[in-house]
DNA sequence: GATTTATCTGAACGGGCGTTCAAACCCAAG
DNA sequence: CTTGGGTTTGAACGCCCGTTCAGATAAATC
């Protein structure tokens, strides 16, 4: 068994899914060609297919794996109130999705480029996302410390109010990440309080 | 001087942009084909090109036009109080939404298939339009009537917030537009409020 | 009924697409 | 130094792309 340590492949595979990434982001999944990917990395288009079986899998891993380390990633502390349990998930999600603007782009513009069972499984990790923090103003509704008439539409009002900051905030501007979480906090804060 | 009242110009024309906004809303611009519009139109690729310049301009014509319609449409009412400026603009913005879905989601979309001068002036347009929301704030802020401590971020936020009602809510379902907006109001005012 | 002209067809243009695959390459192991 | 296999090339496949244009079509005017 030879080329086992001196192997390209756990250079060249990482690297495909970086150039598909950032194209894919920068022009969308459509307007990307393998030989575009290809000439990222340095290689000619057939090789891509040593790592991937075609394209669409290649979208599809790229938005899994966002969604899976956004699942593992969001703190879920039963300990605390629902008050401090919504900061922290407010402070996590602008933090996570702006370390990731690529990442973040693509899991909500190339939703429809999904072959159907591919947009099944995203989806459903993007619900088990959104039961977070639903159950969370849900909790926080039943206490009294909230006051949410419909938890379901105040989870989607806060994550696009949230998700929002990814289209505009870059860090060296005007504000801190830090300034932009406080004033996120405050505002979904206020939003649902009694 | 013939064929100009029985013409099917007057009939085509907007039949080629219905199909398109649909088409690029369902698939994007770029995963749609000049042949795909004309076959829902009912006609040849090659008659798309006595409406059109190009397939770039349609897609520019659309946004422009979205956004145009948009802005003749906000309500602007300077005699009101900057809280009824805000409840007027919220139950607008979803409204005026929730009624162009297609139109809605490639103005958000399709912003970097854009040429880079049909981009720059489709963002002067979306940039009037969330100027107005930003004046109300800022009024209000003056006046001690909003607790808002950045009116641009505040601005941004509140836009992406009532925009990301499109992504679910059809009519029909569990709640009525009029719930939607209700709530929406709700969670808004008290962003934003002292 | 002849004329005019807006509208549309249908074929063609050069080019790029995703994907496949035999052959070449290169390097660790023996 | 030979071998064997992981990796890459480069050409080819059939197909679709946006756009052009000469010619056919058809309806309003004279």
């Amino acid at each position: 068994m030879a080329r086992t340590t001196g192997s390209h492949s756990d250079i060249t595979g990482p690297r495909i899914r970086d150039a598909a990434l950032r194209l894919f982001a920068r022009h969308g999944y459509a307007a990307v060609s393998m030989r575009q990917i290809a000439g990222e990395v340095g290689v000619q288009a057939g090789a891509l297919y040593n790592y991937i079986p075609d394209k669409q899998s290649l979208l599809a891993e790229l938005m899994r794996d966002h969604m899976v380390e956004l699942l593992e990633a969001v703190p879920v502390s039963a300990a605390d109130v629902p008050l401090a349990q919504l900061e922290a998930f407010v402070r996590f999600h602008i933090g996570f999705h702006h370390a990731r603007p690529d990442a973040v782009f693509i899991a909500y513009m190339e939703l429809r480029n999904l072959a159907p069972e591919n947009f099944a499984e995203i989806e459903d990790l993007r619900g088990r996302y959104e039961a977070i923090l639903e159950q969370i103003l849900r909790d926080g509704a039943e206490a009294g410390a909230f006051d949410v008439p419909d938890p379901k539409i105040a989870t989607l009002a806060v994550i696009a109010m949230l998700t929002g900051v990814t289209t505009w905030f870059r860090a060296g501007g005007r504000l801190s990440l830090q300034d932009v979480q406080d004033q996120y906090w405050d505002m979904v804060r206020k939003s649902v309080s009694a």
